[in-house]
DNA sequence: CGTCAATGGTCTGGCCTCAGACCAATTGGC
DNA sequence: GCCAATTGGTCTGAGGCCAGACCATTGACG
């Protein structure tokens, strides 16, 4: 066996991209997700650089970037700010992307099954807090008030989002985090999607009475139910 | 509700710290976890600043305060290279620290329950290579092997490794990797510890087993079972 | 209307990281 | 013993990022 077998299946490349583009990756992110209000600015300047851990030169490069991709507009002055542009989380500036990475497409996949359904199951062993149920519960309503495909797909991220943060572990709500944008763009790429709407929605009405019921085996079981119908989906839509 | 109550759950700080440091974490984290063979020298930096993602400066930068710590040494010229020390997996600088961090211990351990198993799991799922099942079956051979608590302990991390390198999910491997690094300074930052390794090594063999047999099941509830056990402790000892 | 607070806009100097080029040391093969 | 290959050692210029300071704009309130 090589000496290095282990090292070489370990070692990889130092999670130290720039700030910047990391920067951008969570706000575009969030803001495609619809965790951002249309109607209600983002969080000033110098508390969004303080909340990402980044310079405040760094988060305004990464606004401006923003600007340009047409996703925000910035008012100076008192009462102003930045606010996502109507019609903003529908960029599709993402599309086709996904066709040319099909091996990173496996893996978020692949690692969704593994946080998801964890994050569930965490979330169910916990003791809530009202702050966390009123999250879940809204998100789960929003799911189930979304008009049309794309209302839909984001309120169906922004539960997931919830959901994790019920995990009550930041880890975990990166994690998951970072799958959803993956997932939200993939699905944002494939042109026609007419969602087995009904069957998801029994999910994650299970899910989050799983997880409101501290039933973690029965949140588990549902979100890794849920993960592999999308999963499948998703892998038979891209080939 | 707060307007901004799931853009706080959710936004956090970029992961973009130092290269720097972050390749120290990496390379420090692996000597302790003993990735590396005491008698092989590490790859050449022009491979392992690739590997890593960073440049030669940035890992040479990092070598130089694994030296400074004592960790390894450093031969220049054919045949040359950078070789652990003897004991260097011993490195008790990280002990004591993780008193203070409280927090971050116990979102660690959340984590932990939520990536391993599902780890697993997804490795027990699919087609393993040879190459897999060698890593995971030569994992399991170290445990019980190990002549003395420090050296169960290496074995014990490095079969989690291989574990979550069977997932052939580069995206939890780095999960579980970061889990592990985390897991292994906290247990050496206990004074005493008398592990139940019997016990341990009952449910690592079931794990393997489980995840050579296809039984994904199984391979998730007794790793479960285990990072339930491991998280007892530690949230026991370090109270 | 004037003042003040909140917010974005701009600038500066210093540190980090990069890629690439070139040099020095050591060993292995012939 | 010699030479070439391999590996580490050093340097340079450019760009990224940071913290902090200061300025400009806007709206709310008295």
């Amino acid at each position: 066996m090589s000496p290095h077998a282990l090292a070489d299946a370990v070692l990889g490349p130092v999670r130290g991209h720039h700030a910047f583009e990391g920067c951008v990756e969570q706000l575009a992110g969030a803001i495609r997700l619809g965790v951002f209000d249309e109607a209600v600015p983002l969080p000033p300047e110098r508390v969004l650089a303080e909340q990402l851990g980044v310079s405040r030169a760094t988060l305004r490069e990464a606004i401006a970037a923003l600007r340009t991709a047409g996703l925000v507009e910035t008012t100076r002055g008192r009462g102003g700010g930045t606010v996502v542009l109507p019609g903003a989380s529908d960029a599709s500036a993402a599309r086709a992307a996904w066709e040319s990475r099909r091996e990173d497409a496996a893996d978020l996949l692949a690692f969704r099954r593994v946080v998801e359904p964890g994050a569930c199951a965490l979330a169910a062993s916990r003791d809530l807090s009202d702050a966390e149920r009123d999250l879940v519960e809204a998100g789960l309503r929003d799911v189930e008030d979304a008009v049309d495909d794309r209302a839909h797909r984001q309120a169906d991220a922004r539960l997931h989002l919830a959901l994790a943060a019920a995990s009550g572990s930041p880890r975990t709500v990166e994690a998951v985090q970072e799958v959803q944008r993956g997932v939200h763009e993939m699905l944002g790429a494939i042109p026609v999607l007419a969602v087995n709407i009904t069957h998801s929605t029994r999910q994650h009405r299970t899910i989050v009475r799983a997880v409101l019921a501290g039933d973690a085996a029965r949140a588990r079981r549902t979100m890794e139910l849920h993960c592999d119908d999308t999963a499948a989906l998703l892998r038979g839509l891209l080939q």
